[in-house]
RNA sequence: UGCCCCGUGGUGUAAUUGGCAACACGCUUGGCUCUGGACCAAGAGAUUCCAGGUUCGAACCCUGGCGGGGCAACCA
């Protein structure tokens, strides 16, 4: 496939500009975008989001190149297992950035170099204000800062405090590299942003080699002209910093053409949070189960949810890429999720709850094998398996009802039902538990003319359930997954309380009692499936084994019946 | 009370830089069916934030309001 066939039809902002600049001769027909996670936790949707649009923007445009790199200049969060597992994720999102793995951390020199020729212009001076001092100095939006009383020192002083500041003459806090810019600025970024600061601590690449670290927004900017990227992205809570981006740029001298920053809107997507705070919280107060708890918005979680990249990546693709903040629909999500699995995810028999039904006109102990497709007639798949059919099976609780609304066409007393790839049944009769009343099994009869057809006498079976053989079926631990949190917006929470307050009670349901049919024995976990009528399901890569099955849910399937009930109750 | 960004159906985005507001999700109804899935068909839903202005003509250009978001870490 040619990269412009890549390229969608309409042009959101940010592909435009590209356009224009590949047609302006901007960057001489380079294109060259970056994906700068910084190593201090898990990637999760709204990373892919950010990913989808760096790489895909590579792919779309001959020639295009997308950058791996590590915005490692907090030695005090960051970890090289946040960097193997980014790596990681981007890898199974499906993403190659070859030879172009970086790290920020890797140019600490040249970023000193350029310090100094800061300081050597006169547009840098070191700061011995503490940190509240500098704060205060500072002044408030409304309210204009003040000259620190080092703000003049001469550029030899300067150079020599900076130079000592790098040898560990000092301890932590007690200098700061300052930008000079201006202490009134209506930009607050702008008021003499600090550029270095002092920190005796041991960096996870670079060891004990520094103790002096840039920050963010001398960082990156220059870390993008080393690289020479062309177009830099990044979200909108970093639209002020793009004036001091383009000054450090200019100050240090790095000439046209040049990255320019352009931002956009991250992701926000309902019923779930999606900010590394927010996300450590979950993990540290035990509300889910780890980094790749199923429930977590997480590449990691995602991904043992039973969720594909292709799901991901078409989802990326919906949302589109604009200016506003904007919460993005869970169901949209959902539909990308099925759409997908729809077409890779074979169908099996899974009874989530049990109920027993005995077949009393089927002879007992005789085992007939019925050809189940693993795929509906609209998949174009080929495949089958054997399904064992026998006296005694079990269906779905749900799908038996002593005293069944109207529009419900599953079994109930005297009604008939299609058992899937199987016989039509009749209910004869539902023994109830004489304590309490609970029907525990369903006696039935099945019309043996049925196989592969419609009853001969023309009358009409609407229901079809799904079942297993008593004796065959594989016990397995089912865990239902859902929203995490049961309000849209978790942010919104009831005074006095924050997000936790509104998470989802119910958001995982474990079933023990489960059945599946037998075909799915050997298969390796990580499998996926539809249970027919149920859902998508994944059999979990970490907790399922041969004899000991446990399945994940994905994602339900959609229920009409579901709506027709809520709305009658 | 400062600066920056942004306002298009319920949601997310389009509208070749001025011409009947399009697509997707969701929703409703019907069809089909051995998954109440998928698919197919139809439909409801928008005073393009408001008010002026420019123009034969404005979602698009101008002005003023109103509304939303971001910014005062030695985080990114």
């Amino acid at each position: 496939m040619e990269p412009s066939d890549l390229r969608p039809d309409s042009l959101d902002f940010v592909r435009a500009k590209v356009a224009e600049d590949l047609k302006t001769g901007r960057y001489g027909g380079r294109v060259v975008t970056r994906f700068p996670p910084e190593p201090n936790g898990y990637p999760h949707i709204g990373h892919a989001k950010s990913c989808c649009l760096n790489f895909g923007i590579a792919l779309e445009n001959e020639g295009g190149v997308c950058h791996l790199r590590f915005d490692d200049t907090n030695p005090e969060t960051e970890d090289i297992k946040y960097v193997e597992a980014i790596k990681q994720d981007v890898r199974w999102l499906g993403f190659d950035w070859g030879e172009h793995l970086y790290h920020a951390s890797d140019y600490f020199e040249q970023l000193y170099d350029f310090a100094v020729t800061l300081i050597q212009r006169g547009r840098a001076y070191v700061d011995s204000l503490s940190e509240e001092k500098i704060r205060e100095y500072r002044g408030t939006v409304n309210k204009p800062g003040r000259a620190s009383p080092y703000r003049d020192r001469s550029v030899e002083e300067n150079l020599d405090l900076f130079e000592r500041m790098r040898a560990g003459a000092f301890t932590d806090g007690e200098h700061v590299l300052r930008g000079k810019i201006d202490m009134a600025h209506p930009n607050m970024l702008m008021r003499d942003p600090v550029l270095y600061r002092i920190r005796h601590a041991s960096h996870y690449r670079r060891g004990e080699e520094w103790c002096i670290y840039p920050l963010y927004d001398f960082t990156h900017c220059l870390s993008d002209a080393i690289e020479n990227i062309t177009h830099s992205l990044c979200t909108l809570e970093f639209e002020n910093n793009r004036a001091l981006y383009d000054w450090v740029l200019d100050s240090v001298g790095i000439k046209p053409p040049r990255p320019e920053q352009t931002e956009f809107a991250r992701l926000d997507l309902d019923y779930t949070v999606l900010s590394k705070r927010k996300l450590i919280r979950l993990v540290e107060d035990g509300h889910v189960d780890g980094w790749d708890d199923p429930r977590m918005p997480t590449i990691a979680g995602l991904r043992r949810r039973g969720v594909t990249p292709e799901a991901i990546r078409s989802f990326c693709d919906m949302i589109g890429i604009d200016k506003v903040n904007s919460r993005v629909d869970m169901a949209k999500f959902e539909y990308a999720i099925r759409n997908d699995l729809n077409q890779r995810a074979p169908r099996v028999l899974c009874v989530l709850r049990p109920l027993k039904v005995t077949i009393t006109n089927f002879p007992d102990g005789e085992v007939e094998m019925l050809d189940g497709s693993y795929w509906p007639h609209d998949v174009p798949k080929q495949g089958s398996r054997q399904l064992p059919f026998s006296r005694e099976i079990y269906i779905e609780r749900d799908d038996f009802m002593e005293d069944p609304p109207k529009k419900y066409f599953r079994l109930a007393p005297g009604r008939e039902v299609r058992l899937r790839h199987s016989y039509i049944i009749k209910c004869e009769e539902a023994v109830k538990d004489p304590e309490d009343g609970e029907v525990v099994e369903l006696l039935c009869t099945y019309d043996p003319e049925t196989l592969s057809g419609p009853p001969v006498d023309g009358r009409k079976v609407k229901g079809t359930i799904h079942w297993v053989s008593r004796s065959h079926a594989l016990p397995c631990r089912v865990r239902l997954y859902d929203r995490l949190f049961k309000t849209p917006d978790p942010e919104e929470a009831p005074v006095g309380e924050d997000f936790t307050a509104n998470l989802n009670p119910d958001s995982l349901v474990v079933l023990q009692g489960s059945l599946i049919e037998p075909s799915v024995a050997a298969d390796p976990p990580g499998t996926r499936y539809q249970f027919e009528r149920q859902g998508y399901f994944i059999s979990d890569p970490l907790d399922s084994e041969p004899g000991a099955l446990v399945f994940n849910r994905t994602v339900t399937l959609r229920d009409s019946w579901a709506k027709i009930a809520a709305r009658s109750s």
